[in-house]
DNA sequence: ATAAAACCTCAACTTAAGTTGAGGTCAACA
DNA sequence: TGTTGACCTCAACTTAAGTTGAGGTTTTAT
């Protein structure tokens, strides 16, 4: 570990274990989101990377989105309009979480259908009903035409 | 188009393209499902797939519980209990359909969760809460233990 | 009978999100 | 001043779920 902050005695600068260590994700994957641009590093006299503290809740929120199923691609859309050599401020993040917690309602909204019609099935034992998705297997796509034939008319 | 059947003026058996058609996968995802053993086919004295109508509702079955997220391994796992010579009946789907569902439960469950995390943070301005998910960012292991520490105390 | 369309196998390629390893350098500690 | 652990790059490998293409056979339609 190098130098410290005299206030708080944490490291200035984070080397790539040290944010590994301190935001459980490999240090391979820092690397590899270095290449995908979702993270950007300084080095040293010793081309060794270092961070500002600030990485750390560049890659939390980074992890959050994944959770919410949004993908790295994506993710670095988002965090390429914010410029990479500040921190992330809370009104950065309540504009991405806004973004991501839509894109979320609609998966819910997606599996929440599903499941419904997967109880539908359950009750009835499936094979008479018109709203089952073996019969409506690609309800997502219903407004787009009548879809192929499935099962027996 | 071979031979039909004399009640319904249906084909008595499918080809692979049949299949496809009716079914809307592609000829190469059904040969992929028969590599994985998700399905089986006769073959036809020059080598040519051959199904049983039943097929079709055995890839509707397939693509439900993908809908839901489950992988193509467990689906085979799934099905693979089920005697692969006679059609799904109805008790067989309903059997199936009632773990999917479960486990479609727990992934809208962990979804919801998050989404509201999330509308807190948009509420707030999330740096002061004790569950923001950029604090939180493990919360499914909690009880796991204390988890890295992601931000600055 | 012949040509076109459908089918066959097998291998290689694709994307996402990483992980693993080889071969070499740097830094922290005794 | 070692030496050990952390770091570097680059390439190759992994899994999931398929897709694409080459080269060859079968079916179907004319």
């Amino acid at each position: 570990m190098t130098e410290k902050c005299p206030r708080t005695g944490m490291p200035r600068e984070l080397s790539v274990g040290e944010v590994a260590e301190r935001s459980g994700i490999a240090v391979s994957t820092l690397h590899f989101y270095e290449t995908k641009g979702l993270i950007h590093s300084q080095r040293n006299r010793g081309n060794q990377r270092r961070y500002p503290r600030s990485i750390l809740r560049r890659v939390a929120v980074i992890k959050v989105a994944q959770r919410t199923g949004i993908p790295l691609s994506e993710i670095a859309d988002a965090l390429s309009v914010l410029p990479h050599d500040r921190p992330l401020t809370s009104l950065d993040w309540r504009k991405l979480s806004e973004t991501w917690r839509r894109q979320l309602d609609e998966r819910i909204a997606r599996l929440t259908k599903l499941r419904n019609q997967l109880d539908g099935c359950i009750g009835c034992g499936c094979l008479s009903m018109q709203e089952c998705p073996l019969r409506n297997p690609l309800d997502e796509l219903a407004a787009e035409g009548p879809g192929p034939r499935l099962l027996e008319p």
